[in-house]
DNA sequence: GAGTGGATAGACTGCCCAGTCTAATCTGTG
DNA sequence: CACAGATTAGACTGGGCAGTCTATCCACTC
């Protein structure tokens, strides 16, 4: 049903969104419009009634990868060790995963071209993250699980163990022989609460 | 004093690097070579008569940007605590300025396009890096400083802490209010050494 | 059935770019 | 001086791209 005659069909938006998401995570932002209007199997035209240039659609595009990359963390359940864990297992999963290197490249390589976005979407994504995970830190310092520092840099610190080099190399699409992935999470966060001890 | 008669400029190749080495890391491949011939003050037929193709200025020029990043190691000169001081300091004065910073945005974007290249430069950047580094702590290991582990675990742990978060926010373009160097740095490898104690 | 407005295909403009080619100039060698 | 080879300015080719425009078609409303 529609609101009075023929209003822009949500569904090419949505078709074009999901292409654009595709290709810009595959090309970079040199993907253009042909590709992306030919994926999602639709006219010139119809893209340009529903975003108003490319810049638009790939602004709308990066937002929804970025949504789909941040990991949850509940400081509440279990012990400390075991929310690190948790939180480690979902954050590598996400930001090692193809999708999250590909949107990390693309992030960065577009900087420069639109800063004011970037900037916003760390905010969104990683930016967030630190936040509720020193959170949690300064919670378990106050109750002396950690020793009393400064809990924003005990979060980057963690955060960047968890997927630092590992990152980069795929990045640089440097090959990694297969590791296991639990005792990494398990080396890693006790060095964490070593490091970190009261 | 020439061969035989007026071989190519060796000036003018080097004008050309020059200027191909800022433009790159101010704008990416998209760097045109109008734009590159136009500061290095010289004509369009010269920049051919010394690269094959714009790919070739570069592969080359981009070598040269990275063998200026890469930080000395010295595991014989004082204690291990005051080796990965020094260490750190170079390494994130490097990783973290501006060229640093660029030429890491730069090589990730064009990885999907050059991946030799890119894996190439990565193993005499932050590869050598990481296996100086690892031999270092394996060497600390065998003489009871740190605990027995994988050298090169802990190699990764240690640069992913000193430049990880901080290189994610200079890539995004996410300001950063000034901190103590030194006192990052000394946070930063003491909890490192307690990270690994024996 | 008339009208409204999205969808389609495709042409078209204007721009930028990498790489080639031409004609003229300059500089050293023999 | 004649020659070889680098250099220069600039035209030119061929291709790709973003965005606009036209003509036609289609679906729905009144």
């Amino acid at each position: 049903m529609m609101n009075t005659v023929a209003p822009p069909q949500p569904g090419n938006r949505e078709r074009l969104l999901q292409a654009a998401r595709e290709l810009f995570l595959e090309q970079g932002y040199d993907a253009s419009v042909d590709a992306i209007i030919g994926r999602a199997g639709v006219a010139r035209q119809t893209f340009y009634n529903h975003f108003q240039n490319k810049e638009s659609l790939f602004a709308e595009a990066v937002r929804c990868c970025v949504s789909d990359i941040i990991a949850p963390l509940d400081g509440r359940a279990g012990s400390l060790r075991e929310s690190l864990q948790d939180f480690a297992r979902v954050y590598r999963a996400r930001a090692l995963s193809p999708e999250g290197v590909a949107i990390y490249r693309i992030l960065s390589s577009q900087a420069p071209r639109f800063p004011e976005l970037i900037r916003e979407l760390f905010g969104l994504g990683d930016g967030q993250m630190i936040s509720t995970l020193a959170g949690v830190l300064r919670h378990a310092m106050a109750e002396g699980q950690l020793r009393q520092s400064e809990p924003v840099f005990a979060a980057e610190m963690l955060m960047a163990m968890l997927v630092g080099q590992e990152r980069a190399q795929y990045l640089f699409g440097v090959p990694r022989e297969a590791a296991d992935e639990t005792a990494k999470i398990d080396q890693i966060v006790d060095g964490f609460l070593r490091m970190f001890a009261p």
